[in-house]
RNA sequence: GGUGGGAUGGCCGAGCGGUCGAAGGCACCUGCCUUGAAAGCAGGCGAGGGUGCAAGUCCUCCAGGGGUUCGAAUCCCCUUCCCACCGCCA
């Protein structure tokens, strides 16, 4: 949700900017119901303080001992008026939330305002592309020689999409996922175990509901949602609370299995891993005052970044455009591995500044000192990383002529010493 | 799933249906006192919103949503959450 009082003050300067992310928004209905809801407010408001004045006039006369009748039947016929006034107000009000709930967040002013993502600036360059002298095989080749990854039966337990991972296929994710748990705690985020399901609040205060609910699975009987990302649990973490300036930044970290629906992708090319409707994914949620939040999301994209060169992978750091911001997003740098097997990079991270987007949706502030007025804060995301697209890189670009596979070094003492994959 | 008990301001906690946005205490802030501190004294001290240059003023909020009533923190109904016990169960 975006700062009103600042869109009515700046409406030229807010549309454009919106447009800078989708041409087909306009303000001008928001402004208009932003408009009636302010003087519904004010009407309504006059008959309630009438409603109450000629109400306290009640009991006053009655200690008299006079009658209250004459009052009494005037006050019924501004209840009347009130309530009206009340529900004239609510139904502005709910099509005043249609609209701004659905709205993006503004880009912020560093970002390159396109429609294109090929104008996504690189913006670093890790290793080089592995150059393998013999012909090399794609993770799904790979991973059918080792017998560690096997969708045909997955699909009998569910249906398409949802990976099963057998034996080494298994404990190398498993080692990826404690490697960056470890690095993310060393590095100062505090590491939790959250619930996978989200009510509808906690799915607001992200910004993926409404608009994009069609994107989650929806538990209907208990009408919860399975999480797409540990984010959207994350935001859910202080939703209505008011934090002390004290106590930030908040930084936390955390795996979780995340669920997509993926409604209207299909791609012949995204085989396999790349995109599945389950994968796994590391987390860095960040809480911070509105100054700090800048400083705050290169800290994110260094400590994915750190995290990739560690298990020696090619990639690159992209900024992206104002046209391929997330919703919530102001500002996103996404971290691509190469992989040979797709011939380009994939997104392995996506680190976010939400700037206030996120808590003003759910009500998520903090006080400057003892006496400051609670402000909104700004809420921070990063994966650290996509383990499932992770495990693609690992294995394609570490693979050996013979079909086995070299473990990063970095990932040996999660898996007892192993050095590498083989049948 | 069943039964019972709860939910009040940062915390604790009171609140006959009628000046209750809410006693009292703790914490906190300001001033007095003090060499300094403590104690004591005086005052202040929730959030959101409308309006206004401002002082201010008005509205809303006692888990959430409905209802009864001239009037609800107080009465009724529903929901959620917490606690206890029973049932079931990893």
């Amino acid at each position: 949700m975006l700062d009103m009082k600042w869109i009515r003050e700046n409406p030229e300067e807010a549309e454009k900017a919106l447009k800078s992310r989708n041409p087909e928004i306009e303000l001008v209905r928001l402004l208009d119901l932003d408009l009636q809801r302010r003087e519904a407010i004010t009407h309504s408001e006059s008959l309630r303080a009438e409603q109450n004045k000629v109400g306290k006039e009640i009991p006053q006369r009655k200690k008299a001992g006079e009658s209250a009748d004459e009052l009494i039947a005037r006050l019924s016929e501004i209840k009347r008026e009130a309530q009206e006034a009340q529900d004239r107000l609510k139904g502005i009000e709910s099509g005043f939330e249609e609209i701004s709930l659905g709205l993006p967040n503004i880009p912020h002013d560093s970002v390159l305002r396109s429609l294109d993502k090929e104008d996504n600036q690189v913006v670093k360059t890790f290793g080089e592309k592995p150059d393998f002298g013999f012909p090399f095989k794609n993770h799904l080749e790979l991973t059918e020689g080792l017998g560690i990854l096997d969708f045909e039966r997955s699909a009998k337990i569910t249906g398409a999409g949802f990976p099963l991972y057998i034996g080494d296929g298994a404990r190398l994710e498993r080692a990826l996922i404690n490697f960056l748990l470890d690095e993310n705690e060393e590095a100062g985020f505090t590491p939790l175990g959250l619930p996978y399901l989200v009510n509808a609040e906690t799915g607001y205060t992200s910004g993926q509901l409404p608009k994009f609910a069609d994107q989650m699975y929806h538990v209907t009987e208990d009408d919860l949602y399975i999480i797409p990302t540990a984010e959207i649990a994350l935001g859910g973490l202080h939703r209505d609370e008011i934090l002390a300036d004290s106590e930030l930044p908040l930084r936390y970290t955390a795996y979780t299995a995340c669920f997509r629906r993926e409604a209207g992708t299909y791609g012949a090319e995204e085989r396999g891993l790349v995109r599945t409707h389950q994968f796994n994914k590391i987390e860095l949620f960040s809480l911070v005052t509105p100054e700090q939040s800048y400083e705050e999301l290169e800290l994110l994209r260094g400590r994915a970044e750190q995290s990739v060169e560690k298990l020696g992978l090619h990639y690159q750091t992209t900024d992206l455009v104002s046209g391929d911001l997330g919703q919530a997003a102001a500002k996103t740098y996404d971290i691509e591995v190469w992989l040979p097997g797709q011939d380009r990079f994939y997104e392995v991270s996506s680190c976010s500044n939400c700037e206030a987007y996120q808590a003003r949706r759910g009500n998520i502030r903090f006080r400057r000192g003892k006496d400051g007025k609670p402000e909104f804060l700004h809420t921070l995301n990063g994966s650290s990383l996509a383990t499932s697209r992770l495990m693609i890189g690992i294995l394609e670009c570490n693979q050996r002529e013979d079909g086995s596979v070299s473990i990063p070094e970095v990932l040996r003492p999660y898996m007892r010493g192993q050095e590498s994959l083989k049948k």
